[in-house]
DNA sequence: CGCATTCTATATTGGCTCGATATATGACGA
DNA sequence: TCGTCATATATCGAGCCAATATAGAATGCG
């Protein structure tokens, strides 16, 4: 599922610029799927040219051009065949747990400061979440992914904040007074 | 955190090749970060140029030429400094997710097989975390890291249980007898 | 009032990364 | 013998992100 296709997922529910679909994204997707306007704009450009969407230019005063695009019939079968295959793995670049994983060459502040940071951060989502699963406005599909990512989401704060001293404390170990760094 | 820093980190815990690099990518880190060919040996040849690494070639009876990496101390202060910069937000691409997430287009059956599908393959990665859980060898970072895996995937087992009706249900009532599609 | 920031809106570029593919050989089982 | 898997390196096209450029309006702040 590319940037290109999911554009296209979001065009079923209602024609949008290339600037409100990036806004999309953000609120509410961004926790499980991100797209730049790097690859927005040029998605939108050659779902035009296959003739799944169409696109109409509003001149606005004062303003640049805005192109809304609405999806086509042809587009709005090609997205649910493209829902109907298997979907590939997830795929994950969590920065914060590749620094924990060479926990052993930070001191303990540094990883006090690392997991406070994700914690805070972690809570902030969290509450966004909450308040998105509020919105009785969401398609069924958003409500239950909010839901999923808020069960993620509190799972994992629970886990550091009760396992957190765990590697906090093994830091201590790995640094027994005197001992030199290996190599 | 580029393929490249990461790369310079396992460095850090003993000397390997390209190819060595990529199993450790695929063996207890895919969960949270992978790295394919394409970006690995690229990014040891730029850091062997840089003189954080230093690449020893061993040519092996009909094989070709292994050639084995060592972080060099420049490397090692590289790679601390990089550790000690805030790590960026995670970044998540969920095919599953983003398939759910347009449940209203698909009918339950489909819904019941892509989850019956997704809680397979957590089932089973989660399996293969608890091996790796066992593994004392570990460092204590990869055993932290490990249990963080197994915190979230416990709660996505257990979420896509207690609430799968909730969205095989929704796909129903998007579809009342009789009822055009809109548009 | 002036200045900076933010928002609307589109677009491009450099560089990173993935997935597929190519090459070469050994081992193992059917 | 034939296919497949494992070892081992490497490249290429395509996809994608972060940054940047452009440009006017609105908003905030002192």
């Amino acid at each position: 599922m590319d940037v290109r296709t999911l554009c296209l997922g979001l065009l079923t529910r209602s024609e949008a610029s290339g600037y409100e679909i990036k806004k999309a994204f953000q609120s509410g997707l961004s926790h499980f799927y991100d797209a730049s306007f790097g690859s927005i704009y040029p998605a939108l450009s050659r779902l035009t040219e296959e003739g799944l969407v169409t696109c109409k230019e509003e001149p606005q005063d004062k303003r640049p051009d805005k192109k809304v695009y609405r999806i086509t019939p042809a587009g709005r079968l090609a997205f649910i065949d493209a829902l109907g295959r298997p979907p590939g793995h997830d795929r994950i670049r969590s920065d914060f747990l590749a620094t924990i994983l060479f926990a052993d060459l930070l001191s303990p502040r540094q990883i006090a400061g690392l997991i406070d940071g994700r914690l805070t951060e972690t809570r902030s989502l969290l509450a966004e979440l909450r308040e998105q699963a509020k919105e009785e406005t969401r398609a069924a599909g958003d409500r239950f992914v909010i839901a999923y990512g808020i069960a993620v989401l509190e799972a994992e704060v629970t886990f550091l904040e009760e396992r957190r001293h765990v590697i906090e404390g093994a830091a201590l170990l790995g640094r027994a007074p005197g001992s030199a760094a290996a190599d």
